[in-house]
DNA sequence: AAAGTGACTGACA
DNA sequence: GTGTCAGCCACTT
């Protein structure tokens, strides 16, 4: 199946946003959503839904949940990979999954 | 057409 | 601080 043109748009409207957030910094799907101007979970569709090619060079760890939760743990591999690139970039995320002191690293896109 | 499904959120306990 | 839950709505059966 084709993807719409909707998620076409979309999906090119977040990339560009992503490109935008400085390493060592995050911002949330609803922020994003916000800018883009659809719901957080068409976001996440989005990213949920890259391969592994086209997630290539794209900023996508830098992408959590509301109050700095690690949502890909819900994919099994995807939330230690994600928690792994950002330690990378100098942000720690604890135990329980969340973004540490996650109010001075939050970035607001657009 | 109808029911199922979330890489989400905000509210509430 | 943590855990549940209902609402959400575009997409997928």
């Amino acid at each position: 199946m084709p993807p719409t043109r909707l998620f076409l748009r979309v999906k090119a409207d977040v990339l560009a946003l992503l490109h935008d957030i400085p390493a060592g910094r995050v911002t949330t799907y609803g922020a994003i959503a916000e800018s883009v101007g659809v719901r957080p979970r068409y976001v996440a569709r989005v990213l949920a839904t890259m391969s592994d090619g086209e997630a290539e060079g794209v900023p996508w760890h830098r992408v959590v949940g509301a109050g700095g939760v690690i949502s890909t743990m819900q994919v099994p591999g995807v939330g230690e990979r994600q928690i792994a690139l950002l330690h990378r970039e100098g942000v720690r995320v604890s135990e329980r999954n969340r973004i540490v002191e996650f109010a001075t690293v939050f970035f607001t896109p657009g």
